[in-house]
DNA sequence: TATATTCAGCCGTGATCACAGATGTCAATC
DNA sequence: GATTGACATCTGTGATCACGGCTGAATATA
């Protein structure tokens, strides 16, 4: 028998259904997919290639999750979000959002700093180019980049559950923000700064601060948008 | 076409899938799936008397949760639980429920504290009986009871995610201490106790501390029996 | 007797099929 | 011409079957 002590790490088993989970999630979580657009179950299974069955499985956990409702015979989207969830919901963002960003700000250490310098300034280049997707993108992988540092995957795990139900209902503000008031952008890039400052420096209370801030300042704004 | 006036409300569409996944959440919450056993997908069909389908995607979604893990042709069973990832639970059920606990305490009426005190009844009288499963589904029930006072569907969720990972970890120290050290049990009651009353009283604080002092302690013994 | 090997059985995963319900279109009717 | 009816189609849900892989006991071998 060949040498057990080794320490191979024991393979990754990645199914079809996790696979799909994960495609689904990263287009949640990147604002791709939302409110109003309809998915149906086969179309899906088309565009990745299997049969229906790891896609079922995948909208079943998310719709589990709250990311995404199956309506019994008229297909899958974004579900709505009344009043009392939303004010919930964003009160938990900054609840675990804001404790992650006060545990990196502990425990960055200088390669943490310079990755999340890097990712930041990403972010502000899709943003000054009118470039949507690609700030959404940049902004997610950002904003988990920073909660990796200080936090579990339990924790993780929730911060992912709560954006994926935010995110697709604030694209569209996001979307007008870049088309009409590209100027009140300045305003993120400045809390970005802040924030990537304040974990540089191990300040923990004020990388919290300006995380809730920057999420007030977004919740402002969509409400506004949506209307409401 | 019929008054729409009616409001009727729209039906409950109950699917199988929901109900698998439901029987398996109440089975963690209240200890009766310990880490050990080893269940199969054919025989908790065989159980529900479905086919597998719907019990695949309920375990697919405990899975996702953390709460069961799939062993690829080995059966399912409680996932371990490592040093790193019980410390991360229990520190998010801490600030969880501790601030569901505090929630409730401002938000309770008369009607929710008579509630509750019935529930810690019969906690209490399960307990002198020795009735492990009934403890342990009557706390459950107590608990859950305090946190929807005056945690929105959102918070709950979280919790019951934490709980189904953290209960069965749990459940063998509390056969142990129900068969071998009754006393200890006095220290539950008396928090109990005091849980009540702060929240009769409106005490956030003093609610929220108990629920510290109550999980810190179940932790100790947890740990202490399980040998780390 | 101890070790290696084979093979039957069971496991989760994925595909395919069957079904009930909802929708929207088109035609028949008043 | 407007309304109602039926039907074709598409939806998610559940059942059944097929496959590769692991386990463990019985067998063969030294």
């Amino acid at each position: 028998m060949a040498d057990a002590s080794l320490a191979l790490e024991p393979v990754a088993r990645v199914t079809l259904n996790e696979l799909a989970y994960a495609r689904l999630k990263h287009a949640l979580l990147s604002g791709r997919i939302e409110p109003g657009a309809s998915l149906a179950l086969r179309e899906l299974a088309a565009q990745l290639g299997t049969s229906v069955m790891p896609v079922r499985e995948a909208v079943t956990r998310l719709s589990a999750e709250g990311a995404l409702a199956v309506l019994p015979n008229r297909g899958i989207r974004v579900p709505p979000l009344d009043a009392a969830s939303a004010a919930e919901l964003w009160r938990l963002r900054e609840l675990l959002e804001g404790e992650a960003c006060a545990e990196a700000a502990r425990r960055a250490g200088a390669e943490d700093v310079a990755r999340i310098t890097a990712l930041r300034d990403e972010v502000e280049r899709c943003g000054r180019a009118g470039d949507l997707h690609g700030v959404l993108e940049a902004n997610s992988a950002l904003q988990f980049a920073i909660y990796g540092v200080g936090s579990g995957p339990l924790a993780l795990q929730f911060i992912e559950i709560l954006r994926m139900k935010s995110v697709p209902h604030c694209t569209a503000g996001i979307r007008r923000m870049l088309q009409e008031h590209p100027a009140y952008f300045d305003e993120c890039w400045a809390n970005h700064d802040a924030l990537v400052a304040a974990i540089a420096r191990g300040d923990a209370e004020a990388a919290r601060a300006v995380k809730v801030r920057d999420l007030r300042a977004l919740r402002a704004w969509v409400e506004h948008v949506n209307g409401e």
